[in-house]
RNA sequence: UGGGGGAUAGUUUAACGGUAGAACAGCGGACUCUGACUCCGCUAGUCAUGGUUCGAAUCCAUGUCCCCCAGCCA
């Protein structure tokens, strides 16, 4: 059993698992059964994973079960294709719904059946009043709403007029069904919620079976109830409707008696996790689909090369309270190259080519030598290299004029190139535009396969490297946060997105070992961070996406002058 | 002039009347065939003001600031 990085803390140091805890050693409960209850109008982001995590985790720590529900009761909303792709991200996300897998569609006709039970005592009507009527006579935040003229209607009236609104008899908007609690509540959602509205619309999975449609409030807690869910997780924003939650409980013959718990939603730097946001960021083609690496959805981050574990580690770190938070997006990739650090195989790839001639290196000359998959881990094995007279090094591992801090390549300088030779430059050569173009080194053959000669001179550098003839050509892509700020408006999210989110280098060189299409699809490019094959790649044409890139402390360095 | 929540290092969190602890970030050092990784060390916090108490982040009072709610969305 690998424990998920460093954070092994006991369960129950959240409040959540605190709550549940205790109602197991009460006996309150005999065992926990929660559920993750998406609505299929969209993808899953990274906001979602955290209640997945939350919802499945604390079932499976303390025994119990958790089930994947679908939300929906808003067939205008919904697709297939989303649901299809909730259950693909859960289940890659590393969670297992065994047989629970339930629709709020499913307890349609009980739910119907429910209504007619309230409004048998009294509890519901039907009202026809116009939408812009109840905007009207629900008040305000600081005034109580005035009785609708249709609340004091006969039992036997609403019952009617309910049948008939199932029958298909009215056009969408005319009448809806209100539970009859309390116009002056100062808590809005007290104020004769709408239990069913009249939607002449197919549902992708009753089909046109039903012309009316409960709301969230009246199906939520019902289905809850209905599937013995004992710990009922949902986000913040649904703190002030328990009261209505509750109400429900106790005027409708429910089975069981599920209690509603709210935490804070996921917020996150230079991320937008608004699913509107993200829609429109698909529709308009900002991005290439849900799936578009630079999208903070699971989908986007899959095919970024994130993996599961990360994700999971990630949620443990960020831990689970009631107060609103930001969280670093540094954070996320800390969890990301944790997981990566340990998985991913080491290989050799030069994203921006600069070409060495080693001047005193045989022509026409190849030779093999050995690079380790991993060094950390003898167990990855090695893979054979190959070495001649050209190679290609990072055009930012040589300067010119370079800083006193700065180790790599530059005229008269020596490094190592890893798993080769110490090589020292001689010389750069420019074209007519004064641009370096090419560098002229010589190499050490004592210092074959890199190891420290016996004179033991030392280089400050150790260089990736790849040779010209034997390298494959490859487009890599760098994905930069998709919006500028760090905390992007996301009502106005189209002026805040960031025109340098995705980066392409298409002169890419790997080494052959990447050429294969079935190779390894978490890799490090030695010091230039994690990568992964993405599904654009052709046979002979790889392409690949950089998932997190690696701390840097030249940048650092650099970047702040000191160099 | 309503109702519901929340405030602990830069960030996210723990401590549930008894030494304010961790992770990330930052800084410094060791190590290094990745300026990575790893290891070591350092910096840094209870929204405010009163009160109760031997003792308060925790209990009480007052205040301040932040978030959510007026869909026939979820």
């Amino acid at each position: 059993m690998t424990s998920e990085a460093g954070t092994d803390r006991e369960a129950g140091q959240d409040f959540i698992r605190d709550i549940v805890r205790a109602d197991l050693e009460s006996g309150r409960h005999r065992s926990v059964v929660t559920r993750f209850p998406p609505e299929p109008n969209g993808y899953l982001h990274i906001g979602h994973a955290k209640s997945i995590c939350l919802n499945f985790g604390v079932a499976q720590e303390f025994g119990g079960r958790c089930h994947l529900r679908f939300d929906d009761t808003n067939p205008t909303r919904e697709e297939q294709e989303y649901i299809d792709a909730i259950e693909r991200d859960v289940r890659w996300l590393g969670f297992d719904w065994g047989s629970h897998l339930y629709h709020a569609s499913d307890y349609f006709e009980t739910l119907y059946s429910w209504a007619e039970h309230l409004i048998k005592a009294g509890k519901a009507y039907v009202d026809d009043q116009t939408q812009e009527e109840m905007r009207a006579s629900r008040g305000t935040l600081t005034e109580p709403g005035r009785n609708s003229p249709y609340r004091d209607r006969t039992p036997e009236e609403n019952l009617d007029l309910f049948r008939r609104m199932r029958a298909g008899e009215f056009p969408n908007g005319a009448r809806v069904l209100r539970a009859r609690i309390d116009m002056g509540s100062g808590n809005i959602n007290l104020r004769d919620p709408v239990l069913y509205r009249i939607l002449h619309a197919t549902h992708p999975r009753t089909g046109d079976a039903w012309k009316i449609y409960p709301s969230y409030d009246y199906a939520h807690g019902q289905s809850d109830a209905l599937e013995h869910i004992t710990h009922s997780i949902c986000t913040l924003e649904f703190e002030d409707h328990r009261p209505l939650y509750d109400w429900f409980i106790d005027n409708l013959p429910v089975p069981s008696r599920p209690r509603q718990y709210e935490f804070a939603r996921l917020n996150m730097s230079y991320t937008v996790l608004s699913k509107r946001v993200l829609t429109e960021l698909v529709r308009g083609g900002h991005v290439s689909g849900w799936d578009d690496p630079r999208m903070p959805t699971i989908a986007g981050l899959r095919r970024r090369g994130v993996p599961p574990e990360a994700i999971r580690d990630f949620v443990k770190r960020i831990g689970v309270a009631k107060a609103n938070s930001v969280v670093d997006a540094g954070l996320f990739d800390f969890s990301v190259r944790e997981v990566l650090n340990r998985s991913a195989q080491r290989r050799m790839a030069v994203l921006r080519p600069l070409k060495v001639v080693i001047e005193n290196y045989p022509e026409g000359k190849t030779e093999e030598l050995e690079a380790a998959n991993h060094p950390d881990d003898p167990g990855a094995g090695s893979r054979r290299i190959l070495f001649s007279r050209e190679i290609y090094v990072e055009r930012d591992d040589f300067m010119e004029n370079a800083p006193k801090k700065f180790y790599r390549l530059s005229p008269g300088k020596e490094v190592r190139l890893r798993y080769a030779y110490f090589v020292t430059c001689r010389e750069a050569v420019k074209n007519a535009a004064g641009e370096v173009v090419e560098l002229r080194c010589t190499y050490d053959p004592a210092t074959r396969g890199g190891n420290t000669p016996p004179d033991g001179r030392k280089v400050q550098a150790t260089l990736h490297w790849v040779s010209a003839a034997d390298s494959v050509p490859a487009e890599v892509r760098l994905y930069n946060p998709l919006f500028a700020r760090p905390d992007p408006n996301a009502a106005e999210f189209a002026a805040d997105l960031n025109p340098n989110s995705l980066e392409v280098l298409s002169d890419a060189r790997l080494e052959p070992s990447l050429a294969a299409s079935n190779a390894v699809d978490a890799v490090q490019f030695e010091r230039q961070g994690y990568f992964c094959r993405d599904a654009d790649s052709k046979p002979g044409r790889p392409v690949f996406n950089r998932t997190v890139g690696l701390r840097d402390t030249w940048a650092k360095v650099s970047a702040g002058g000191k160099g």
